[in-house]
DNA sequence: AATAATTTTTAGCTTTGCCTAAAATAAAAG
DNA sequence: CTTTTATTTTAGGCAAAGCTAAAAATTATT
C-alpha cells in the first residue's frame, strides 16, 4: 500500500461513500468532494493509473478490490480518530468530523495499531458507526431506525446517522446519547412520530429525528 | 493566524530551527529542507509575500515577529504530539520525530488546547525539550551537559539533544532515560570520557555522548 | 427518429512547489 | 585589485489539482 496524496484519499473515500463497490458517476462525485466535473475527470484518470479505479468514460467510475482496500483503511483511520477525540479528549460528536477528516490522513500503520490498543479496540465508533478492522472486515451496523419498532419496546440507542450539525444540535438540546434507554411509548398515526419515554419523564420525536437514531431491543 | 500549506510551515520551521530571530542563508535553509536553492528562492519570496519573513536578496532571510510566532506555534504542536505518542501510546523517543512531523500541521487550536490538557499540562516534551505555551513564552531550558558537572556530583537527566537515531538507540543500548540519576564517579583527563555510578553499577560514557544529554544536580 | 437538455470530456489557463541549467552577485584567493 | 570560486537568483520546465468555456456524448422529449 503505496503513499497517496489527501486529494486522492478524499476521492477515494467520497467513491466507497457514494457507490462502496458500485460505480459512481461523475457529478455525483464531483459535488461530493467539491469539485467541478471536469478537475473530476481528470482526478479518476490519475487514479485510475494508479490501479484504484476502474474508468469507463461517460459511464461512471468504480473502485478496484485495491481502491476499496484503501477506502477502509481509511475509514479506518478516520473512526478511530473520531473515537480518540470523543473519548479522551471530551469533544462532543458533532465537533469531531471536520478534525477526523484531516487526521485520517496521517501515514502510520504502527501509529493506527497503537491508537487502536489505546482505545480498547473498538468496534464502533462515537456514532456507533462500524470501524473496519486491521484486515478490512467490517463490524455489523447496529440496531434499526427508531421508527422501526412497536409501542410498548424497551430500546436502547446504539448508532445516530451523520445527518448534519443541525441534526447534532438537536440531539444534544434533547440531551439525547448513545446507550441511553427508553420505552416506546406511542406512535403518532397522523406523522409518525414517536414518544419516547424515560425515569425522567418522556417526550416525542418527529418522523425525521427517528429515521437518523439507530437502537435495538433491550 | 491564518491558514498556511505544509510547505510553507515546513519553511519556517527550518528558519525558526536554524536561526531563531537571526538572518538564515538560502543554503543552510535549502539543506534544511531538503530542496534546491533555486524553490527556496521562490519559497521565501512567497513567505515575504504574507509578511512571515523579511528577505534581503543574496544576503539571508529572517522570520517577522508574525513568523516568530507562526514558528512556535508549530513547534507546540510538534512537541505536544511527541508526549502523546511516547505517554500514551508507548512510542520510544527515536521513532515519534517522524510522525509528530506530519502532526504538527493539523489545524485546529481546540484540539491543541485539549490535547495539552489530556497530557497534563506538560512544560517538556519527552526529549526534555520545552513546550512553547499558548502565548508563545517559552519554559526553560533545562540542564547542562554532563561534562559539565565536576566528579562526585549526583545529577538527574532531564534532557537529551536530538542527535539522530544512532544516538537515540545507543540510549536505548545503555539504558538512559529522562529521570535516571547518577553519580559523577571520574572524570577522563585523556578523552573527556565520564564515569557514571548508580545502584546498578557503573558505566564510561564517551565525551560525544555526554554532549548531547543533560542534568541538573539533585 | 430528430431535436432538446443534460452530463461528461477536452482544451487551455492558474497556482503551488519542485526541478535543472544558465546568469548574476558576493566572497575568497592570488 | 583582479580573478577564481561559491552562492544566489532568474529563466524555463514539469506534475498535481483546481478552474472556465467549448465540444462531444448520452439521455430525455417531442
Amino acid at each position: 500500500m503505496k503513499n497517496h496524496t489527501e486529494s486522492e484519499e478524499n476521492y477515494i473515500k467520497a467513491l466507497y461513500h457514494l457507490g462502496g463497490e458500485q460505480p459512481v458517476s461523475n457529478g455525483d462525485l464531483a459535488q461530493r468532494v467539491g469539485a467541478k466535473g471536469s478537475s473530476v475527470t481528470q482526478a479518476v484518470k490519475r487514479l485510475g493509473q494508479k490501479d484504484l479505479v476502474n474508468v469507463v468514460p461517460y459511464k461512471g467510475v468504480q473502485l478496484t478490490p485495491q481502491g476499496i482496500r484503501l477506502a477502509k483503511s481509511i475509514l479506518r483511520k478516520h473512526r478511530l480518530w473520531e473515537t480518540f477525540l470523543v473519548d479522551k479528549l471530551g469533544f462532543g460528536w458533532d465537533e469531531v468530523h471536520p478534525l477526523a477528516e484531516q487526521l485520517e490522513h496521517i501515514q502510520s500503520d504502527e501509529l493506527i495499531d497503537r491508537l487502536f490498543q489505546f482505545l480498547g479496540s473498538p468496534k464502533h465508533d462515537p456514532h456507533g458507526d462500524p470501524i473496519p478492522e486491521r484486515d478490512g472486515q467490517m463490524p455489523p451496523f447496529l440496531g434499526q431506525p427508531i421508527g422501526a419498532f412497536t409501542a410498548g419496546a424497551e430500546i436502547r440507542i446504539v448508532r445516530v446517522e451523520d445527518a448534519g450539525s443541525e441534526f447534532f444540535d438537536q440531539l444534544d438540546i434533547m440531551n439525547i446519547n448513545l446507550g441511553n434507554t427508553y420505552e416506546i411509548r406511542a406512535i403518532s398515526a397522523f406523522d409518525s412520530s414517536v414518544e419516547l419515554g424515560s425515569t425522567t419523564g418522556s417526550f416525542w420525536l418527529s418522523q425525521s429525528m427517528c429515521a437518523n437514531i439507530y437502537a435495538v431491543q433491550s
